[in-house]
DNA sequence: TATCTATATGAATAATTGTTCATATATAAA
DNA sequence: TTTATATATGAACAATTATTCATATAGATA
């Protein structure tokens, strides 16, 4: 069984390092139930306006999240339930 | 639903950051099989000897991987299922 | 005991990365 | 159109980290 060749390990270790730092995983966490904005992000997991977005941005990147605009808004969520799962089985792993 | 308090936020980020890098990635690769010694380890991921002496330190420290003795040779093998779990979750995430 | 092989480790270096601060952009409201 | 609010972003700095090199340790064999 070799399941990865060099850009697939790459691409594993970029996706992994993502999930690997304590504010992006508060952003993560507070998104597991709904959308929320920018300001609501930063306020919930008490980071700055500016880190928030720094962070957003790469989650964004790696598409981890999504949003939508509206108005002066922007509304972010998970991109897809494997982000979910992948946070949980690392929850599942912590608290064993 | 709030699953985490800051001690398992920086556990949860910790965890993930271990599987965030490549050499470390490629081993828990080799590994998924059969235990491994170090030398065959290192020349299975084409790194050399020290680095992966050392990313398996690290491996071990966060008991992501156990090892036994046996005579001159320290074979390291994956600590647990989950292991396996999340990096099959990471496998078929980007292959998506 | 002396030597060889397998593994571990400390120090140094280079590279990556997260935050802050200042500021830019864009939409909404007055 | 002017002002206020929400968000994004570039530069700088501090901190973390992966590798290399040299060397230490420990078990096996001669």
């Amino acid at each position: 069984m070799n399941l990865l060749n060099d850009d697939k390990t790459i691409d594993m270790a970029e996706l992994f390092k993502i999930f690997g730092d304590s504010t992006r995983i508060k952003i993560i966490n507070v998104l597991l139930d709904s959308e929320l904005c920018v300001c609501d992000i930063a306020n919930k997991v008490n980071v700055s306006q500016s880190a928030v977005s720094h962070q957003l941005r790469i989650l964004k990147q790696s598409k981890l999240v999504k949003y939508r605009k509206d108005g002066n808004c922007i509304y972010y969520s998970l991109a897809d339930d494997h982000v979910k799962k992948i946070f949980m089985l690392g929850c599942e792993h912590i608290n064993e």
